[in-house]
DNA sequence: TCAAGCAATGAAACCGATTGCATATATTTG
DNA sequence: CAAATATATGCAATCGGTTTCATTGCTTGA
């Protein structure tokens, strides 16, 4: 339990100002080469740590940056997270993290923790319930950079770092129509969410280009949970008419929406031809497997944080601090396609 | 971006010391009442906020807790992640979060970043390649309490936090002997770890203990990804007799044998009956559903959180400073059962 | 030879909260 | 009523780097 080694300490021991060693240690052009090295092998000896308490304190900054996400445990998010902590830890910051359990208490309580923090930035992917972004104002007022990342808001001062979710569900819903689909539905999450509203757009003008009625007895809105996904299966299996096609909005709720529907009978994709979004792990697993919108997790996470550092150092330039958004794509696979694999499926199904 | 508030604009305020509004802020019991009252309404009115560095930095603690994780987007560690994050916010600790890649010397980097951020403890699990605990000693000799939870390591001043890794690898093996498996193989990952080498001794015993013999050559040691899942079913299916039974180490690795299996002929459970371990979600959506051994991940989370704190709060008691065992189970699902369900399972392979 | 210019270093203030010790007033006790 | 004890508050030092503004000693050019 020795004290700790402070740059007096090592002041007495080179015979040198705590000024100069100060200088010294953070490479100051003022300082004789001779002199720094002298200091740095002394420090290196002596086991000195810099004090970041006394350096954030006299800097006003702490090369920490705050997260705020919805939920840790997912696949995608901890995917997200993964590549933040790489692009962090590569540029010298630090990452504080913490979860809002999709309620708007929550992550107006972690937005309080990160303000007293004084993290140096924030990256935020929005809950369900958020909707309005008042508990960021302290941020915004101060200069205090926020971006948001996929589940996003309009702020004039913010950046957003998206996937253009219109588009991904549009090439979505039609893949669908191209596979023969009529009657295609679409289950999505809280519309309050860019990412679900977008999703929804981008089914309705797919089906409204390739001269299909829009429904909104076709939309289900819920969780997107597993329960969720069993729920909207029984209640589309209990409908007059079967749609031939169901567009849904994550991995987890469409594996478990085929798993209920397989489980009554139906068959995917002969009777209902299914696309997920995510392109969770699980969609090599569930049979068929999934066909699925690949989401760079990783590069988004990678993404946010250096866009956040770059803000960081000053560059007003590089980022037009608005929208960045990341390209998906459809990872087409048997659950979608109708026609030809058809036989394949059936092949596969008897091994013998 | 106007100036931060400090405890000096609010005594010049009030009309006190700054020694005053300090002690009223925490609640000093030497501080009349109404004196706090007043100053906690000044401070909100003025939008004070403490200064963490200021405070950290005079009181030599960071109310900072420092996780070292081989990798962040798993699902278990996910979840254990999310556990600390729910404990360490009703802690009033913030979480620093980095991930070793599984590399000894990402490791020590991390180490030597919560070191230099001056974490108050620090909660590891260790890397694959981890042969040796240098980089932990200075927080050990400085008293900064280190906790190992899930893949750990002996040590004097270290407590340990993990599920009996024997018993339920001895369970998961003896239940297959119990469904008729003569021939069990197991795949597992490296065995420096507590977590493998551990499973390794339940299966061996368990095969003793049965009266079955132990062969090395029925053991594979990979590193459990999917692609290695792959390669080993390739490796058992070029064996002259195949195996009865099969106990993974993961779930995703166990996954991606039944794949391989199943695409080359061969029946599960009926062929070769299968265990996972880690009860992550896909268990529900391979078919056959995976047995498997739930692994209270959060909890895990939340007790390292909550064990630390504790020992920060100078209770030397309460934890033995030594192991905590959580309890884990076998989840039992058609993977496994060779006599009871084969007829169950046929009669789901062919649903009209 | 001397003023100007430069390189290298140091003294002291500062960041903002905490705390040991001292002080001033109020209350209690003998 | 004086002494003893509480009660409430303030002074000033402290935590450990950083930074502004000198200062010192040399080199250089006229």
């Amino acid at each position: 339990m020795g004290k700790d080694i402070t740059i007096y300490d090592i002041a007495k021991e080179v015979g040198l100002s705590p000024t100069t060693i100060s200088r010294a240690l953070n490479d100051h052009p003022a300082v004789n080469l001779k002199t720094k090295q002298r200091v740095s092998e002394v420090a290196g000896q002596m086991g000195y740590r810099t004090n970041l308490f006394a350096s954030n304190l006299r800097r006003q900054h702490t090369h920490t940056i705050g997260v705020i996400v919805p939920r840790l445990n997912s696949p995608f998010m901890s995917t997200v997270i993964s590549g933040m902590e790489k692009a962090a830890t590569e540029g010298g910051y630090n990452l504080i993290i913490s979860q809002s359990l999709e309620t708007l208490q929550k992550e107006q309580a972690n937005a309080k923790t990160m303000f007293d923090s004084r993290v140096d930035g924030l990256l935020v992917s929005l809950s369900y319930e958020t909707d309005d972004l008042h508990h960021f104002e302290p941020f915004i007022s101060r200069g205090i950079p926020v971006i948001f990342y996929d589940r996003v808001a309009e702020h004039e001062q913010c950046t957003s770092i998206v996937i253009d979710n219109l588009q991904a569900a549009y090439k979505a819903t039609s893949h669908l129509v191209e596979q023969g689909c009529t009657n295609i539905m679409h289950i999505t999450g809280n519309l309050k969410r860019n990412v679900y509203s977008d999703r929804l757009k981008g089914y309705k003008y797919a089906l409204i280009d390739n001269n299909l009625p829009y429904n909104e007895q076709n939309i289900i809105v819920n969780n997107l949970s597993e329960e969720a996904g069993e729920e909207a299966a029984q209640q589309i299996l209990k409908m007059k008419k079967l749609p031939d096609g169901l567009f849904v909005s994550n991995d987890t709720c469409a594996v478990s929406c085929v798993k209920t529907l397989k489980q009554a009978g139906i068959s995917v994709p002969a009777d209902v031809a299914v696309i997920g979004f995510n392109n969770d792990p699980i969609c090599r697993v569930i049979e068929p497997n999934l066909t699925s919108v690949n989401y760079p997790g990783s590069e988004m996470g990678e993404l946010a944080v250096k866009a956040l550092i770059l803000r960081l150092n000053g560059s007003t330039e590089g980022i037009a601090s608005n929208t960045i958004n990341l390209r998906s794509e459809l990872i087409i696979r048997e659950s979608s396609l109708k026609s030809k694999v058809a036989g394949k499926k059936w092949g596969q199904l008897a091994p013998k």
